[in-house]
Parts: structure tokens; C-alpha cells; sequence
RNA sequence: GGUGGGGUGGCCGAGUGGCUAAUGGCAGCAGACUGUAAAUCUGCCGAGCUUCGCUCUACGUAGGUUCGAAUCCUACCCCCACCA
């Protein structure tokens, strides 16, 4: 049920289908971010018209709204949004290091002041654990400690310990809630140790003799270090991690970020970038961000990108897409997101069919020169 | 006709002798955003320029007082309220 088979590669850049209990993901992939159960903004089957094979979800903010007890009351998270695709949950590690004004860590886990009511939440390996087999997603993570990207050594070597010591105690957790139900869901753990490579290795190894696991994944990038700084972990890792196994790059990225790093092996990424700019009325095309509100937009008939097959380009003006943007109708910051969202899926889709063609080198280099080439679209 | 109040940058609205090209807010423009405390944040926003600065033109209009005026005085124009 939680399979993995490489379809092909080229060079160090992979194409694969992932088998889950609620469905296939063919990759490299791009997961749009649910963060409370929905992609904000969007209806689910826009998400799905878009080309989404997988989305996520975040235990820390599920937890607080509705709460997990809700959630399985609802008949999980799938069933609650009608999502009926696969998903996977983010276990909180990320908000120790959002909300890092608004939590205090110890060994044994993490205690948030919410910033909803003010209440405490306390977050532990197991917790996180309990809490994503309540909304049983398919693809649950281990609860992790990042460090900034800008962390000294000491600081980044503390957090990548603590977060080995936090897996064993999420894979033991995870054991026992999934030893009458193997089929439901699979934990995956998370690779630390900032920009520092013997850490990352380290961090690497601790992972490999703790499970076999059915996916890894690499956290605590694009956390404020440079992109040669994270591209250089993706080529240090790369020759490191299981070829069997789907690489998950969280919280990135960028479109240039999505062809590095399928460049370097990645198979999944999410972020919230795609739904974020698109709010803020920033729309990627092939030749760079584009400014949806722009003053010189007013007149213009063709659609935000050229070419492009998504609900906003196939139907609307980019003058309308400005309209709605000046007038604050949100239409306009739904379509944009939806764009966004099916520009990054295109753009995997796309690298998939060049590595099947075992041609991505190629058409990567071309890729680049042509988005970097006028840096925004005027 | 009388009395009182008022006319400030695209709009609203502070400011009552120098620290004022003029507080704020809105509108406008640009940029940022990477496992979502973000429909948020930052910058620009009289004109022009060689834009960490310089030069013009500015607070209804025209004069005046003063070293110096959006701020004081005079006249005029216009708006509002009340009384005739």
C-alpha cells in the first residue's frame, strides 16, 4: 500500500509513482498547502482541476480549529474536507519554528501559547504522532526541531540531535497506533542539520538505522540560508539517501527551487508560496513573476500567463484579473492562486516528461535561461 | 441683507509666525513573501532632476506686516449654518 517505483531517470533527476492508501502520485510532484483543512481559498475541486494528486495538512493548526477529536468524529480529514486524494500532515515542526516567539522547548517537547485564545498546547513526539492518526492523513511526519537557516553550528547540531531522539519516539508511537491498521497510514522522518553536510549526514544515518521507512524527507530549508547554501545539501544528500525511497523537500519552494531540486532528486515539494503570492496578486509565468495588480495590466486581453491551461489563463483577461485585484473582489486572489498552484504542478508534470524523454538536462537549462531572462514580466 | 463658521497636496483631514513640501487616514504605485499567527508587511506618494541629495511651485485670490507667513492684517471670491 505504501509503495514506490522509479519510472526513469535523468541524470541525478527522478521520476516515480507513489502508491497510497488514497491513491497514486506520480512524481516529481507538487503538494498545494492545506494548512486548516483547505487550500486556502480554493474549492476543493479547483484544487483538483489544477492537477493536485496530494495535498497537506498541519497538525499544530488542525489541533487548535476544530481539533483532532472533531476531525475523526467527522470521519478524518479526507472524509471532514472531501478530499479524496492522498494527504499528508505536517506535525507542528514547522510552527516551533514560526512561532517560535510564542513557545517554549524543552527535551521532551514543546509548549505553544495559542494565538487564537492565549490557551497552552503542549506538543511531544507522541502527541504529534496521536494527533495525525486522528486525522489520518496517508503520509503522517515525525514531529522535528529546525533550526534557522542562519544558526550557529552548536545551535543546529542540538536541534538535529533532539529531532533523532524525537523520531524513535514517533516511530514507537506511531508502532503501536498502526499495528491493527498497517494500511492506513506511514510515517515518514525528517532529515536536519541546517547547512552543515557531515551534520545532515549524521542526521542521515541516525534516520537509516532507526526503520525502514517508505519516504524521507529533508526539512529545514528555505529557512533563511542562501539557495547555493540549500542546493549544496540537495547535492550532498542526494547520493546518500535510498534511490527505492520518494524524497520529500518541505516547505520548498520557488519554481527555480522545484527544477533544482528535481535536478538533484527531489521527488515531492509543497509550500505555501503558490496560495501566498497569489493573494498578494504575484503570478509566475515561464518568464518570471508577474505583478497581477499591475498599473500597466488596465488594458491587456491576454490571459496572466500565455500558454497556460489553468482555470485563470483559459477564461480571464489579465485587465480583469487586475480589476478584481484593485476592486478587492476575491475572485481575483483565487484565480491567482489557482494559477500559481497549477504553474508549479505544470512545471513537475513537465519535468517528469523530460525525464521520462531522458532529456531534463536539457530542457532544465533552457527552463532557467528562459525565466531568469527578464527577471519580472513587465 | 445680517450674524457666525469655513476654504490646506487626488480625497478626507491636522496644523495657528521659523523645527512645514506641510501629522494622520484613504486612494494610487512598487517591492517582499518558501513544511501559512500573512486578503500581510515594507517603501514611494506636489513637480522636475545627475533622487542617501538638489531645484522649482505650493495651504481660495490679490495685496500687506515681518529677517521669516498655511499660520497675523486688508480687500475680494466661494461654501455652510442660522436670522431676515
Amino acid at each position: 500500500m505504501f509503495d514506490f517505483v522509479l519510472d526513469g531517470s535523468s541524470g541525478t533527476a527522478r521520476a516515480g509513482t507513489l502508491t497510497l492508501p488514497h491513491g497514486v502520485v506520480e512524481t516529481p510532484c507538487f503538494m498545494p498547502v492545506g494548512t486548516r483543512g483547505a487550500v486556502r481559498g480554493l474549492h476543493p475541486a479547483e484544487v483538483e482541476r489544477a492537477g493536485a494528486q496530494i495535498i497537506l495538512g498541519n497538525t499544530y493548526h488542525l489541533h487548535l480549529r476544530p481539533g483532532e477529536a472533531t476531525v475523526a468524529a467527522m470521519g478524518g480529514l479526507h472524509r471532514f474536507s472531501t478530499w479524496p486524494r492522498p494527504m499528508l500532515t505536517d506535525s507542528g515542526g514547522f510552527q516551533v519554528f514560526s512561532l517560535s516567539a510564542m513557545r517554549k522547548l524543552d527535551e521532551d517537547g514543546v509548549d505553544f501559547v495559542s494565538h487564537i485564545d492565549g490557551s497552552r498546547r503542549r506538543l511531544t513526539a507522541e502527541r504529534a504522532i496521536e494527533i495525525q492518526w486522528q486525522l489520518g492523513a496517508d503520509i503522517a511526519m515525525a514531529f522535528d526541531h529546525l533550526a534557522p537557516g542562519q544558526s550557529p553550528r552548536d545551535q543546529t547540531t542540538d536541534a538535529m540531535q533532539r529531532t533523532l531522539r524525537w523520531l524513535a519516539r514517533s516511530r514507537r508511537r506511531h508502532d503501536e497506533l498502526s499495528a491493527g491498521h498497517p494500511e492506513r497510514q506511514t510515517l515518514w522522518p525528517i532529515v536536519q542539520g541546517g547547512v552543515y553536510h557531515d551534520l545532515r549526514r549524521a542526521s542521515l544515518d541516525g534516520i537509516l538505522s532507526e526503520a525502514d521507512w517508505t519516504g524521507i524527507a529533508i526539512g529545514g530549508l528555505s529557512v533563511g540560508e542562501s539557495k547555493p547554501a540549500m542546493y549544496a545539501v540537495l547535492d550532498e544528500l542526494g547520493p546518500a539517501l535510498p534511490a527505492d525511497r520518494p524524497r520529500y523537500l518541505m516547505g520548498v519552494g520557488f519554481p527555480e527551487d522545484l527544477v533544482e531540486g528535481i535536478a538533484r532528486g527531489v521527488d515531492l515539494f509543497d509550500c505555501v508560496a503558490a496560495t501566498r503570492n497569489g493573494r498578494h496578486a504575484s503570478a509566475w509565468t515561464a518568464d518570471g513573476k508577474l505583478n497581477a495588480r499591475g498599473a500597466g495590466r488596465q488594458l491587456e486581453e491576454g490571459p496572466v500567463e500565455d500558454g497556460c491551461d489553468c482555470e485563470c489563463c483559459t477564461r480571464f483577461s489579465r485587465a480583469y484579473v487586475r480589476h478584481l485585484f484593485v476592486a478587492e473582489e476575491q475572485l481575483g486572489q483565487r484565480l491567482v492562486s489557482i494559477h500559481n498552484i497549477r504553474f508549479l504542478i505544470r512545471l513537475a508534470e513537465t519535468a517528469r516528461a523530460r525525464i521520462l524523454d531522458h532529456n531534463f538536462t536539457a530542457w532544465a537549462a533552457e527552463w532557467r535561461a528562459r525565466y531568469f531572462a527578464k527577471g519580472l514580466v513587465r
